[in-house]
DNA sequence: CTGTTAGCGCCTTCAT
DNA sequence: ATGAAGGCGCTAACAG
């Protein structure tokens, strides 16, 4: 492993004109560049990371929080940012929290102590209160819309977003609404919420607390979900399923308990994951790869905390 | 940011006691280690990982080589590698290669120039000799039966799982068996070829090159099959499917096409994938989330290479 | 048991 | 345009 020292007496120069070379510094000979740059390629000289990181202070690794890794919209999500991170040469260091906090304050605490130089937070337990005490630290940035706050994102619009997709259902003749989320909490499930409540009002329908279905995460979600369907005296005739995952999952049960989709009920898929397109369901594309791509972009940008929002587009297939 | 000196100076004690009693190193008075300890607690002190990192000359970073993130198998690979990672201190460093080789060099070189500490590669293009070039830099490991070459293993019997498969296939009255598979070469595909057609010989069935289904990996490759299947005039009556993502897919286009399972078409699917359960499908238990674990463990054992098989266990569903 | 000191490899003033 | 030298924060002989 040849170091900066060497490859400076190979090239009959010092150290600080290798490191100048190095750095893509002005103020060096042609003559003098080619010859480190000759010894460099001779020795195969790779300079070691951690010396540069350490004497620079950063180091060009950006941490990455998600609940889980292995869930198709965590996947999209880090395939877009592994994406980018490979083109702009920094690594990814995956923080996967299952929703415990301690977790993401270990997350937040290397981005503290310089072991990171950005973090990018998919999605969290956390109060946003515990985020902004890191913000002096270095970048944050996360995937929800956090306009007002110190910490950069990318974002959109939930609010928005589900009541078109109600209002889709709704005009498509549907009374009886329901939707399955993951969780109870959490700001998008808040603002789902929110929405769900607030077209209830305006279509002057009541609110039903049997028709929210939590913890729906999975594709084997969905059997839970069209179980307790079965046991309803007056079930939804629609839901709106917060990811196409587990919309392929209660589809496929309604198949095997012969409930009609979409004359029985009507299923609007969220994300429009591959799996959306396959078994025809009709969905609110997220672009999540791109969304990922953006938040990347975001964390090494070093100016002032930007606030972006992505918007959704509603494909029409077979489900509803 | 409080660095060692500053704590040394606040415990009235030199560096050395501290960098002792922050690696547990023998020999510091109790009392002199509670000075230090309290110091530390005061400043809220982190250690510089850089400057360790640079000064032992390693990283706690593992590298993981995988062709994509977002796929079930190689999400549960990851789970089990993360999940250990954390329990070890480690960062993982994530190398999305999409099957070019050029990726996978690149992450070999990371190793070899010290910036990252072992390699863990769960599934490659590139050949042995290019791998070999460099386990002398540090701890290489694989996903997939290494016995005999200079870097670590885990692995499943790949020829004797298919052959397994087949054979259950077989004697549930199969003639016709036909598989899908992702990639034409590739180590495992070719011991999965050659138990194929040594089960052939031995069962005195020709060999239609028509009945192995290439490029099959997601849930929507499932399509493709089907429709080949449709056009075939003498077409498998049973098919083993290296992925149950697919075997999923697979069983949903059939039905589609109202194709009965298992009477028209047994399905054998493969890794045990939560899907796999719920859809009822007959699979071969491949417990990847354990692998990782191993597979991480392995990278950071520094004794010799080592090899261990894991073993693999057929769950009887309904799609056989 | 404890402290002094010389690196680890690179960057960056400061002189020249 | 170039080089000497100090420093980034920590570890590990070595000496006592």
């Amino acid at each position: 492993m040849a170091n900066i020292k060497d490859i400076a007496k190979m090239a009959g120069v010092s150290v600080t004109t290798v490191s100048r070379v190095l750095n893509n510094h002005p103020y060096v000979s042609e003559e003098k560049r080619e010859a480190v740059r000759s010894a460099m390629v001779e020795c195969n000289y790779q300079p070691n990371l951690n010396a540069v990181h350490l004497s620079k202070g950063e180091t060009l690794l950006i941490g990455v929080v998600t609940p889980f890794i292995n869930h198709p919209y965590f996947g999209q999500l880090l395939e877009g940012i592994a994406n980018e991170a490979v083109k702009n040469n920094y690594k990814l260091v995956l923080f996967q929290t299952n929703y415990e906090e301690e977790r993401e304050v270990e997350a937040l605490q290397m981005l503290q102590f310089k072991q990171i130089d950005a973090l990018i937070i998919c999605s969290r337990i956390c109060g946003m209160d515990i985020i902004e005490e890191f913000v002096a630290y270095g970048p944050i940035v996360l995937c929800e819309d956090a306009r007002g706050k110190n910490v950069s994102s990318i974002f959109i619009d939930q609010y928005q977003t589900f009541s078109k997709a109600l209002m889709y259902l709704h005009n498509k003749g549907h009374q009886r609404i329901g939707y399955s989320i993951f969780r109870k909490s959490g700001t998008n499930s808040k603002l789902r919420e929110k929405a769900y409540k607030e077209f209830l009002r305006e279509m002057n329908e009541p609110f039903n607390p049997e028709y929210i279905f939590y913890d729906c995460l999975k594709f084997e979600d969905g059997v839970h979900v069209v179980e307790r369907l079965l046991k309803m005296s007056s079930p939804p005739t629609a839901l709106v399923v917060t990811s196409d995952i587990v919309a392929a999952g209660i589809l496929t049960f309604c198949k095997e308990k012969e409930i009609q989709i979409p004359e029985d009920l009507a299923i609007m898929g969220f994300d429009n994951q591959p799996i959306a397109k396959i078994m025809h369901i009709t969905t609110l594309e997220i672009p999540l790869v791109e969304i990922g791509r953006k938040l990347f972009l975001q964390a090494i940008d070093n100016s002032e905390p930007s606030h972006e929002e992505v918007f959704v587009k509603l494909i029409e297939r077979e489900t509803v």
